[in-house]
DNA sequence: CGCCGGGTTGATCTTTGTCAAGCTCAGTGG
DNA sequence: CCACTGAGCTTGACAAAGATCAACCCGGCG
């Protein structure tokens, strides 16, 4: 597990920024409380107080607020390799919830030991670039929900997915493996499960995507680019 | 002016973190360049390569993003204070677009300086709440926009717009000036400005709010509250 | 005086939500 | 091995929220 841990972090970083020798001594340096979790695991809550980060080692996490009328939004999803609370160092107490969507290895660090490694101005700088990717993509999701019809929202939710996973190497041609039930994606882009369910259809209809359990299939990229309005410059 | 820079960067980061008296030598030896521009001026557009990083000296400034239709979702809006691209020192291409509301002067430090700064732990610190904070009030936009109806939408904006101008001494008892048409208040909550106009009259016929010009009066904020489930917990 | 940006209004249309029921299928326990 | 269960998916009917379109108004300004 501390392995795991380590070459997790340690990709993730590279690909944000350069480490020397000394940066990876200190990442390997890191103690790491490595927890198994099921699924459906509230890890933290809007309100608590957040002491360590979340180093996602397997699985996926989204993030979410609610309304004090009980609607849930899904403000993010996460993946292997995601640090979803990195925030919670400098703010110490959370504003939106932190669940996991299926059974999750979470290596988790003390915000002591997220002290010593952001010493490392390299490590401090690709942790910075991470977050500054997160709140793009945030961005680009409150323009999603905010200026888009449904159909477009869906298909643009689906080809950031497909692209994020391809670069994680968790999707290939377009298909991959989705654990989100239907209401999950509607909350993600604020519309109704039932209209989300047509929305679906809508898209199968067109020969845009298929669906099977929770695989999806993009079966033509470049319409559904056009539908939903797609460009990778967010993701960087 | 390079007076004013220095007290407005220090009385922000000062409401973030603790200063020493190194940290505001550095302040102090930052290089400035002043620049006094119009009323909608796009400071840096979306894919264009940031240099240096902006602080608002006065004046007010929005975040925005656009469909590629031309639909625009307003992001953020911001305050004297507030350092809105400071994402760009790290991620060097702007994922969205900024431009000012109202005549301002703004304060453009170069990246190699704000290299300098986030030297200090303190100041870096500081900097990371602040873009900490920054990414909070974006995640409550998205729930906004993707879970409440248009006049709670409408009454939450208002209300977080008091809040803020209130810290930052520009409210005082739910009056304060907010120079946006009806337009951009619409874009910031992803409704048509024909439909806003109509919720803004209901706020005025239900006693909620009253508006003359440019400025806003929250008549009964207890009950806006209850309308925009509102809570200010976010805004740290 | 005339123009123009912003605000206001009414009529109409579209999208999306809500409700309620039925369906499917994997998992459970007898 | 099979009935039962429950979560998630699907469907239809209907209602509501909000968008769009097209005027028109109003006040400031060249």
């Amino acid at each position: 597990l501390p392995g795991t841990f380590i070459t997790t972090l340690t990709a993730k970083l590279r690909s944000l920024t350069e480490l020397d020798a000394e940066d990876l001594q200190v990442i390997e340096s890191v103690a790491v409380h490595g927890k198994l979790v099921p699924a459906d695991y509230r890890i933290v809550g809007e309100n608590e107080k957040s002491s360590q980060c979340v180093v996602i080692l397997n699985g996926f996490v989204y993030g979410s607020k609610s309304t004090p009328l009980g609607r849930r939004q899904i403000l993010s999803l996460h993946i292997p390799g995601d640090m979803p609370d990195l925030q919670g160092y400098h703010l110490k107490t959370m504003d939106h919830d932190l669940t996991t969507l299926t059974e999750c290895t979470l290596g988790l660090i003390a915000h002591e030991s997220v002290g010593r490694l952001i010493e490392r101005p390299r490590i401090a700088a690709g942790l910075w670039r991470e977050t500054g990717i997160q709140a793009a993509i945030s961005r680009e999701w409150t323009l999603n929900v905010g200026q888009r019809e449904a159909i477009a929202r869906v298909a643009h939710l689906l080809l950031e997915i497909n692209h994020r996973l391809t670069a994680a190497g968790r999707a290939k041609d377009g298909i991959f493996d989705l654990p989100l039930t239907q209401g999950d994606l509607a909350d993600c882009v604020g519309i109704s499960s039932v209209h989300l369910n047509r929305v679906l259809q809508q898209l199968r209809r067109e020969k845009l995507v298929s669906t099977t359990r929770s695989t999806y299939r993009l079966l033509d990229k470049k319409r559904l680019e056009e539908l939903g309005q797609f460009n990778t410059n967010y993701l960087y």
